[in-house]
DNA sequence: CTTGACTCTGTAGGCGAGTACAGAGTTTAT
DNA sequence: ATAAACTCTGTACTCGCCTACAGAGTCAAG
């Protein structure tokens, strides 16, 4: 983007006016990477943010509270689906927080499942940990470790969303 | 592949004679698709199958123990590339059990704190919904529901596979 | 002989959340 | 004046685990 271009584009230069702060200044502070703010931005996550003459995107302060926002919501397994449509609400004066309490309360039932079949994994993980300690190998032809034990396979399982599913580069 | 491109490809014919297999009759079996089949071949995870004159892969019968292997080790949490290493392994004489043996353990330590994490998130969610719902509307800009919880956000995390993080669509 | 089911290869797509360039223009410091 | 650091756009790539398709060849039944 060459300043010619620029035509509707609100257009600022008070960078040391207010704490305007440039893409990379943003970054620093926020944690966020310089790349995924623009991603943000492309998938209406953040809003357009204003320019200098020369094309350089310029934030407010608030940008920090509203990437604070978006981390929390990450932070508490909200996809980056769920955190836009939550802001599109906000930015159409509807409270969001009846989406919100619908995606947590759905999440929480999730969770809950996610849980009991994680414990019974353990379980049966430990179990045919010890019981091989025991025995020695037991006589399978790949690995009796394995092949004895009895988690059942070949059902279809939901993907479910939560920290830690994640994997984060920056922070 | 046509049939005058086998060259040093075993073939066989016989798949009247004892259980031989195509691919769509080990996919129904198996519960495992065709594509999945072939991008399996392909990794690495299952053997070179024989061939029909016409180039059609023809297994036997012990693909579906392989394939019910693949099945378990997967239900247990191993990655395709894990398996793999077992498989060769196997393949090599060597017995697989000491790298499955780490794996798992690996795995165990992953899991408990992954549980540990669950926990946390869990009940910071059930905490932040149950405030919400006696306050009413917390004041924040955009959602107070999110805006007010401690869940700490910006920390690296590892991600940790198990059963459940998987999405299948065949079973 | 033709239809339909099956199989082959190779390539592309899809999820989620970004990351990594390339190639150009801009700002800042020396 | 020039180099270093920054920013821009657009596109492609990453990871794991497949799925989908195109276009061609094969096989069994009617």
């Amino acid at each position: 983007m060459r300043a010619s271009d620029l035509k509707n584009a609100r257009i600022v230069d008070e960078e040391q006016g207010r704490g305007m702060l440039r893409i990379g200044e943003v970054s620093k502070r926020s944690g966020v990477g310089i790349e995924a703010l623009r991603f943000y931005e492309k998938s209406g996550l953040l809003d357009k943010p204003s320019r200098t003459f020369s094309g350089y995107r310029v934030y407010g302060p608030e940008i920090l509270d509203r990437l604070a926002f978006i981390k929390q919501a990450q932070a508490l397994g909200f996809s980056l689906d769920e955190i836009r449509r939550i802001v599109d609400d906000a930015r159409r004066g509807e409270s969001p927080c009846h989406e919100v309490r619908e995606i947590v309360s759905r999440r929480l039932e999730e969770l809950d499942e996610r849980m009991r079949e994680l414990r019974r994994y353990r379980k049966e993980l430990a179990e045919t940990l010890e019981e091989w300690n025991k025995v020695g190998r037991a006589p399978g032809h790949i690995c009796g470790l394995i092949e004895s034990s009895h988690v059942e396979h070949g059902e279809k399982k939901k993907k479910i969303g939560g920290p830690g599913t994640r994997e984060r580069k920056r922070g």
